[in-house]
DNA sequence: TCTGAAAATGGACCTTT
DNA sequence: AAAGGTCCATTTTCAGA
């Protein structure tokens, strides 16, 4: 499943996970590389998948979303096409930013990004008081969106 | 804070949400306006701050970091100073993707992503069991990313 | 909106290890 | 073979008319 990445497609993968729009020039020149090097080593990481796609960080204050929250589920039944439909139904929620199926005291941990209390409310009808499976249900509001991303962590050292 | 959008300025942002690599004739293409009509327009989102920034989205199995975990915290003290410091600490931790400051049963949700339990387990000594200020902290271990992104919905009809 | 210059990407080809 | 470098064609960006 892992790839192996030797010290300059590390210190690449940190660079474009700061910034996707430096130019493979100046990213050469960063890492000590030929800009032709750095193209090959891009396009290899992208058809292995170590680079999944490029995306835009959207602010969500900006576009009218500036409400954060935290959702965790738990469950009445852990049967595989009843867990199944419910992963389905929050993958096309496009509120729901990230949902992850746990283990522990909750079954799914969502983070939503909304525009008000008032959405996020008819959310948990659609979402939560509508579907039999879903047992409970805590809401976390986010205050303060301390750090967001999803850089993963890359050694640069050796 | 929110900006105004259109509904041409909200198609894009959807477009370069899901791949910011699509280039400006084949996204102009998409949304019916001209290469350099696109061009400023996600300049403009840009300078405004709309888009915050673009990024690689690396996939975290693939560089050796297959474990990722929702941990919540709770703090002893919610005074200033030392949440900020905490705040800080979490900012500066490569392995915590994300932080959110919430306000509910728990005090901070941080998304992780590690290379193993171990890894984790170290992880915890260094920013909770350290720490005087953590009254206590509950780790979630996620069996499935059923999905992961940074999205913000945007309205396309109108 | 169109046109064209500047910049960036990515392929061809040769060289090194 | 695998990967680097240089050079060149093509594509993309982006500003001026």
């Amino acid at each position: 499943m892992a790839v192996a990445l030797d010290v300059f497609d590390r210190k690449l993968l940190a660079e474009v996970q700061r910034d996707a729009h430096t130019p493979q020039n100046e990213l050469g020149a960063r890492v000590n590389l030929s800009t032709a090097a750095v193209n090959r080593r891009l396009r290899r990481m992208a058809d292995d998948g170590v680079i999944d796609r490029y995306t835009a960080v959207v602010s969500p204050e900006k576009v009218g979303c500036p409400l954060t929250i935290v959702t965790t589920v738990e469950v009445e039944s852990e049967q595989i096409d009843l867990l199944d439909t419910m992963k389905r139904t929050f993958e096309l929620c496009p509120q729901i930013q990230q949902c992850y199926y746990v283990a522990g005291e909750w079954d799914f941990v969502l983070i939503l990004t909304v525009r008000n209390m008032e959405q996020y409310n008819d959310l948990t009808r659609q979402l939560f008081f509508a579907n039999n499976n879903v047992k409970r249900f805590k809401t976390l509001v986010s205050m303060s969106r301390v750090k967001v991303g999803l850089n993963v962590p890359v050694e640069l050292d050796e």
